[in-house]
DNA sequence: GTCTATACCAAGATAGAC
DNA sequence: GTCTATCTTGGTATAGAC
């Protein structure tokens, strides 16, 4: 039987956090109220105070998480000296890991200008390091005269955008296979930086 | 001298509009006030029911007129038999076209979802034309024997997304010019479709 | 066609009881 | 830790004077 009053400090956290991610990602952040969030959490609006001391905050927390996340993640990939071998890595990794967070990439993507300035410098930080990283695989595999780019800097860009483009119309039990997918955005990626 | 009282008319209305685009750009339709755009403009905000029912038509109409421009753009460029050189032809067109209008781009991008859904069915079947363009390109060059693409739908989307991308970063008066962004991005699509 | 004034409602956030 | 109640602000939209 549900209660309507007392504690549940064991798991409202974590649920305040889930709510917003799915009405941020749903609506956008400018859109949903927090009485929204305590509605989908089943709390009073003021309750949620006891968890962050903002909105804003709440979509920091939800962006600084992801990133963080990602950048964990990556750093679990080993690099080899085949660049060839690690850009496809790269893509495999990247394609997989946003595919399996829809709502924390929309908006990661989409909400950048609703933080404060501080915010986004932070967000802005660990999203260059991200790209670094793949900048790193292209500028070796250029040194290793396996790639052809014309510009490191361009081209990582590029291939981000491409394979972000994914999350916009992928969906799982559709016509293609996660590995189908896969397959065919590195089978351009691959040829883009070709020689 | 300026007026504070007084007919304008003759200018109010794409003023209302091009203030609304620069706003909701910047910060997003749902963080942008009718009062806010009332300011830009230099009326009061019950002047903007004068030309506009509501705000939600504000975003409806410059993202309609954003499709309009794009299709009719677009119309405007004449196809020949050899396929890559349509596809050359459609990436020099994107790119120009949408750095041309980094506003109405972010928006026709970033506030699908805060259009009511019969706004935001009108507008996916206009985005849905432009995509079967490139579509049909690449189906083209498959069948000439020119490109080797295993999908056609998802070498769409990734092309448009990789090319879209151009626009988070592309300052005019930066490290390169339009003609050479231009040219590495064709170098990168060309080879990604290639044999 | 624009103004001032306002109706009406919902927002973020806080206070104090339990 | 959550509730109810409320403060304060600002939102969309409308009415009626000029």
């Amino acid at each position: 039987m549900a209660r309507t009053q007392g504690s549940h400090s064991d798991i409202t956290g974590p649920r305040i956090h889930k709510a917003a991610l799915k009405l941020f990602a749903q609506h956008g952040y400018a859109a949903v109220s927090m009485r929204q969030i305590a509605g989908e959490v089943g709390v009073q609006a003021g309750a949620l105070y006891n968890y962050t001391p903002d909105k804003q905050s709440l979509l920091f927390h939800l962006m600084h998480g992801h990133m963080d996340d990602l950048l964990s993640a990556r750093a679990g990939s080993k690099r080899v000296k085949d660049a060839l071998e690690n850009l496809r890595q790269f893509v495999g990794f990247h394609i997989r890991f946003h595919l399996e967070r829809p709502d924390e990439v929309f908006i990661a993507y989409m909400e950048l200008r609703n933080l404060t300035p501080e915010n986004f410098a932070a967000i802005e930080a660990l999203r260059r390091t991200y790209e670094n990283d793949l900048e790193g695989i292209l500028r070796d595999g250029v040194a290793q005269g396996v790639f052809a780019v014309p510009d490191t800097k361009v081209a990582t860009l590029a291939v981000i955008a491409m394979l972000n483009g994914v999350n916009t119309w992928y969906r799982s039990g559709g016509r293609l296979s996660l590995d189908q997918v896969e397959t065919i955005y590195w089978d351009m990626v691959r040829k883009a930086v070709a020689l």
